[in-house]
DNA sequence: CCATGTGGTCAGAGGATCTGACTATCATCG
DNA sequence: CGATGATAGTCAGATCCTCTGACCACATGG
């Protein structure tokens, strides 16, 4: 929505932010396809980074990704009949299953989080060590006005 | 995609960053719609704070908010058939035409970008002057690494 | 054991995006 | 000045993603 000064020649910081966030984004993603995933849409894949390692439940997904449960289901059908995960019964609750990461889908994430790591190393190059540890700091700092979940 | 550790107690800056980008977003879009333009949806006001005041092509709408072409003219169709913004003939290029927010437009964009320095500066009472200023100068100098465009 | 809440699914609809193909105009270069 | 390649825009078709509303099954707390 209107971030205004995108025109400008200084964006402003929200629309930095966003850009490097896409960047980030962006590299994860080509690395699940260079993983093999040609056929995980990028949606699919921010979903599939929110299953923790033993599995998580559709709900939970939904909230996390900021969406609603139906199209997380309709998220997790098509990554589960692609074999990226595997719905179980939850144990602690028989309403509920659990969404897990197959061997396949667990490849993939691996792949994306290297990358992730890889390009966070870079930031740290480029800005310096000093610099890179007051902007993590910085967006702890700024994480409790913007969000809303935290 | 997988930008990992949104399950992990402290998420990543790339994480953190796109949460706060999407909250001024969010905000943004909030104002747009108490502005009145209820009608108008996240992604036409996207698309809308790229115009320039004197107008813009369509293709450079397209190219500032990395979509296709096609895609900008539906969102561009859209936004005149609701009156925030009209097409007029581009005097140096008899195949183009120039996108240009009507008055209603520029109403609603002025409302966005008043709640985003609104945001801002309230960023900065909470992180400090200095620390707001570290941060902006922060990602000027990430742009570079981060933005394909820049 | 009933009332309320929660996890999940089904059905239907709309919005946003893409690729491919096409026309009209511009710009360049011989 | 004419031919050639690039650019602005549109049309057509398809797909993907998201939502609302309704519903069922199970859980939890009086």
């Amino acid at each position: 929505m209107p971030d205004d000064s995108s025109t400008e020649d200084q964006p402003n910081v929200g629309v930095l932010m966003y850009v490097a966030a896409r960047s980030l984004e962006a590299r994860a993603y080509d690395a699940v396809v260079a993983a093999g995933a040609v056929d995980v849409t990028p949606t699919q894949a921010r979903l599939m980074a929110q299953v923790d390692p033993d599995g998580t439940r559709t709900v939970t997904l939904a909230a996390r990704a900021r969406i609603t449960k139906q199209s997380a289901g309709f998220l997790v059908d098509q990554l589960e009949r692609a074999g990226y995960v595997e719905r179980v019964p939850d144990p602690a609750d028989g309403r509920a299953k659990l969404v897990r990461l197959t061997r396949r889908g667990r490849a993939v994430g691996d792949a994306a989080d290297a990358v992730v790591a890889e390009s966070l190393r870079e930031w740290e190059q480029h800005l310096g060590a000093a610099r890179m540890r007051a902007l993590e700091e910085t967006m702890r700092l700024l994480r409790p006005i913007t969000d809303p979940w935290a």
